[in-house]
DNA sequence: CGATTCATGTAACTTGTTACATGATTAG
DNA sequence: CTAATCATGTAACAAGTTACATGAATCG
C-alpha cells in the first residue's frame, strides 16, 4: 500500500494519538508544519481516503460527534513499512530567500542588504514560535532540530551581511550590472 | 504584474543570461534544485505565458532555430519589482528524514538509526554533487550556502547518531512503545 | 448573549510531476 | 552508423492552496 504524500503524516499523527482532523491540523501547525505542511483541503479528503482503503476507521464519539480515527492492523503495517523502508527519502525546498540571493548579479547591495535583513527578520519570528512551543515542555526531537536550524541559519546569513558590508565600504572592483557569468 | 512561482526562476534566469527553455532547465538542475525545482512541464508553458503577457519576447535563432528568448522592459520591471518587494519571502520544505524523526516514537532505536545513517548518506551525496559544481569554478553564494547548510545538516545528524547509540548502550529508561505523549 | 474555538467539509483553482512524443545535431 | 545530447513540447495526472459554508459548544 502505497502512502501519498499527505498519508503520512495524517497517518503517522494518528498513530501518535491524534484522533480527529482538527487535532492532525493543529498538531501539524505546531510540530511539523516547518518540514511538512497540510491543509484542511488535504487532510480530511486523505482522512476517508485511509478509511475507505482499511487503514484508518472512525466512529463519531463525544459530546460534539467528533469522527475520531484509529490506525486498523492494516495501517499499522503500511505505516511501518513505509518507515523501515529505505527508498530514497524525498526532500523539497522552496526558498525566495535564496532564489533573491541566487539572482544578486540583478540588483544592487541596498537590494542585496534588505534581503538579507528580511531573512534575518523571518528568521527570528520562526525561532520565537519555535521556542513557545519548546516552552511548552515539548522535548521532541524535530523541533531541537528546528531550532537548531534557524540559529545557525541566522549565523549564515549574519556573516554574509558583514561580507556585504565589509564590500560596500571599499570601491566596487567588478560591475554590479555587469554581464551575467555563471 | 503578479509572478507565479515558476515565473520567478523563469524570468530571473534569462534575466541573468540564459536563452532557451532548455537552458533553464540545465541550469535550474545544476544550480537551483536545491532551493527551487523547475520540470519541463512547467517551463516551457511559463516561457509562453510570460511572452503572451509581454515580460519575455523570443525568436527563433542559430543552426538548431532555438527559441531564444529575451526580457522585455515590462519584464524587467516585473522583475524588479518583485527582487525589491518586501512580502514575506515564501518558504516551504517537505522531509522525508525529519517526518520520520518525528514519528520515531513508533519504532525502535534500530529503525532509528537506520534513518540517521540513509540521512547522512544522501547529504553526503547531495555535498559531493556541490562540490562538483564548485570545482567548477562556480562563487555562487547560493552554492556556498548549500554547501554549507550541506555540512552543518551532517554534523547534526551525527550528533543525533551519537546521543542515539550512547542511549543504545544503557538499559532503555522511558518505554520506546509508550504511548505517544506530545 | 456574543465572540471564539471546535469541528467537518467542499469547490475552484493553481501548481507541479511524470512520462511520452518527436526530431535535429553532434561525438565517437 | 549509432548513441548521446540538444531541443521543444504536451497530456494525464497528482498534489496542494484558498476561500467559503455550516453549525455546535464553550468562554467571558
Amino acid at each position: 500500500m502505497e502512502l501519498s504524500p499527505t498519508a503520512k503524516v495524517v497517518l503517522g499523527l494518528i498513530a501518535l494519538g491524534e484522533r480527529t482532523g482538527y487535532d492532525i491540523k493543529r498538531t501539524v501547525e505546531r510540530s511539523t508544519a516547518f518540514f511538512w505542511g497540510a491543509s484542511y483541503g488535504q487532510i480530511y479528503p486523505e482522512l476517508e481516503r485511509l478509511e475507505r482503503d482499511g487503514l484508518l476507521v472512525s466512529e463519531r464519539r463525544g459530546p460534539r460527534r467528533r469522527r475520531e480515527y484509529r490506525v486498523t492492523p492494516a495501517g499499522e503495517r503500511a505505516l511501518r513499512a513505509w518507515l523501515s523502508s529505505r527508498d530514497p527519502l524525498w526532500f523539497s525546498t522552496r526558498d525566495e530567500g535564496l532564489l533573491k540571493l541566487f539572482l544578486a548579479d540583478l540588483v544592487d547591495d541596498g537590494e542585496r542588504l534588505a534581503n538579507v535583513r528580511q531573512i534575518v527578520e523571518q528568521n527570528e519570528e520562526a525561532l520565537a514560535f519555535f521556542r513557545t512551543i519548546e516552552a511548552t515542555g515539548s522535548t521532541a526531537e524535530a523541533l531541537a532540530y528546528g531550532i537548531d536550524f534557524l540559529e545557525w541559519n541566522a549565523g549564515w546569513w549574519r556573516r554574509y551581511e558583514r561580507r556585504l558590508r565589509a564590500r560596500a565600504r571599499k570601491p566596487p572592483r567588478s560591475g554590479t550590472s555587469a554581464p551575467a557569468r555563471r
